[in-house]
This record gives structure tokens, sequence and C-alpha cells, in this order.
DNA sequence: TCGCCCCCTCTTAC
DNA sequence: AGTAAGAGGGGGC
């Protein structure tokens, strides 16, 4: 099957995909012959990188008004100057020598919601799990590309039925199965609806800060995750214990593991590293993860279907 | 196999 | 009122 390859001139040093789309906030993407691929926006969206260029391809209907090229700049924030930003950071001595190209997503508030209500006390490993087992069983069908089903990320109103948190506590979400399936009834019974949740992008961080918390399974760190990643609070540092680890070792601040000592290290790196601070965060984050490049959802096919089917270099030839 | 620890939040108890 | 401690499911080490 040939696919419709279009190039968009970015340097690596801009985005760095396996890294961007492996260290925590989307848990969706896959890596299948050396192409990224994701279920988004009713189209099957596929990427591939090269050092001065990323290649992009679709399949399915997408949404009107909203091309693959757009979804792109989008989702990746492509608007901000990563190494105009790297350039700044490394008046820190700290930042020299991490990896390059680590950027913060632009997701759907409404997915990075669930995800990171997903995310607590639990490892990226499994939260990618639990969010495939989210959009195998309640996602919209999208199509199948190369033997693999892709399906959306699920509206509130499907996670919303009375049935659904017993359905994931099979699934094996456990304790986070009831939170899931009472926010979707939040956001169900909101009169806007998902406007709500993007409607928070032009709220100032504090009022969308505290809007997030009355959601189920929403505490300070996952609200922190949701403003930064979803919502546009680009100087957000999401305090977690990983973060409190960097902060106190490697900074040498004194600060307690606990909610106040968490806002303390918050506020200390907002200092520091100014109006992109959470930005700044991730690729110290990034660097310490363990999870990086672990192999969830990678998948190779047999050689002989790389050859015959052939979605990559002939392709490719601009 | 058994502990122990987790990219936490909620609840209860001071 | 603000803070502290324990429970909560499952998986990794």
């Amino acid at each position: 099957m040939g696919y419709d390859w279009h190039k968009l001139l970015i340097d690596k040093s801009q985005v760095a995909l396996p890294h961007v789309l492996r260290c925590g906030q989307s848990f969706r993407w896959r890596f299948i012959n050396g192409v990224w691929s994701i279920g988004l926006k009713n189209r099957v969206l596929m990427l591939r990188q090269e050092e001065k260029a990323l290649y992009y391809t679709s399949v399915g209907p997408g949404q009107p008004g909203l091309s693959d090229e757009q979804l792109i700049k989008d989702y990746f924030n492509l608007h901000v100057d990563l190494v105009k930003l790297y350039g700044e950071w490394a008046k820190d001595k700290r930042f020299h020598g991490h990896l390059a190209g680590i950027r913060i997503l632009r997701q759907d508030p409404w997915e990075n919601l669930c995800s990171f209500i997903c995310s607590s006390n639990n490892n990226i490993k499994r939260i990618s799990k639990m969010v495939e087992s989210l959009c195998r069983e309640f996602g919209p069908y999208i199509a199948t590309v190369d033997g693999h089903e892709y399906h959306d990320f699920p509206a509130p109103e499907a996670l919303a039925a009375d049935s659904v948190e017993e359905k994931l506590r099979s699934l094996g979400f456990g304790y986070r199965a009831k939170y899931i399936n009472i926010t979707a009834k939040m956001v169900c019974d909101m009169p806007a609806g998902l406007d709500y949740l993007q409607g928070l992008r032009d709220e100032t961080y504090t009022d969308a800060h505290t809007a997030l918390l009355a959601f189920s399974g929403v505490g300070p760190k996952v609200a922190d995750c949701v403003c930064l990643m979803s919502l546009d609070k680009h100087n957000c540092v999401p305090v977690d214990t990983h973060v409190w680890q960097i902060a106190t070792r490697d900074y040498r601040l004194s600060a307690k593991n606990n909610p106040k000592g968490h806002q303390a290290i918050q506020r200390y790196f907002q200092d520091l590293w100014g109006e992109y601070a959470g930005w700044a965060h991730s690729v110290l984050f990034a660097a310490d993860l363990s999870d990086l490049e672990n192999g969830i959802n990678v998948k190779s096919e047999p050689l002989i279907e790389v050859k015959t089917e052939s979605t990559l270099e002939t392709k490719l030839e601009p």
C-alpha cells in the first residue's frame, strides 16, 4: 500500500520523536518498523523522522477544518523555538549534556486528563497498557493499518455509563476505574461538556488548576500535568517524587516530600527557568527516566513484509 | 516467593 | 485550619 508522505522541514534538535513520545506525556504512540503512529482526531497519523525533516501521512477521514499539517503543528507546539529555549537554559550548568529535542506537547485536554488520572501511583508501561485498553474498548474505531487496529480516544459519554467502572476494573485499572467513571460523568453533566476543559486554556494557571482539582482522582500533581501538557501553562512545573529527587539531589534543595515541599520546589524552578519552566523541567525529567526507550508499543514485522509492504524508504524520496 | 517500592489521591484522624 | 497517616490494585525489581 502506497502512502502519500509529506515533508515538514524541522530539525531533530527542535523535536526528537523517540524522546518526546516516550517521556511520559502521551501514552498512545506506537513505533512500528521505523514509523510512529497514533489514532488521533479521526485519522491514523503516521510520522517518520530524519535529521532535518519530519515526514507525515495519514489514513482515515480526519476532521473537517483540521489538516494533518495543522494537527501536527498544534500537537507538537511547533511555534515554540526549542533551540532558543535550550540556549537560555544553558546558563544552568546542569543542562549541559542533556538530551536535545525534548519539547512539551499540546494534547487534547480530555485525553490528557484521563491519562494522568491513570498515572497515579503508576509507571509508564502500565499506564500505556491502560490507555490502550481505554481506546480499544471504548474509543471509536478509525482504521486498520498494516494489520493494526487504531481507535480514537473515547469521548466522555463513552466512559460515563454505570457499567464502565466494573469493566475498567476487569481491565486492571484498580481503584482508578472509579475515578475515570466519575470524572466522565462530571464532564457529561456540564452544559459546556468538553468545551469547558478546552476553555481552561484561556484561564489563568491558578483558575485552571483549581478547576481541575474538582474532578475525581485529580490532585495537585495530575492537575499540574494537565495544565502543562494541554492547557498552555508553559511555566507550570509538576512536582512528583521523581522531580523531588532531582531537586534535592542535583539542586540541593531542602524541601520535604509533601505538598508544601513540592510547591516550594515548583516556585524555585519557576524562578530559575522563567516563562517555559515546565518545558525545562521535562528535559531534566526525561534524562532521569529509566522508562525511556523501553520498548512500549514497539513492533517489528517479519523482514519479508518490510520488503513487500515497503512503507518506508522507497516512498520517502521527495 | 516474598517484600518493597512506585510519575498519587482520597479519606480519615488528629 | 492545616498536616499526617493509611488504604488502594497491580506490576516491577
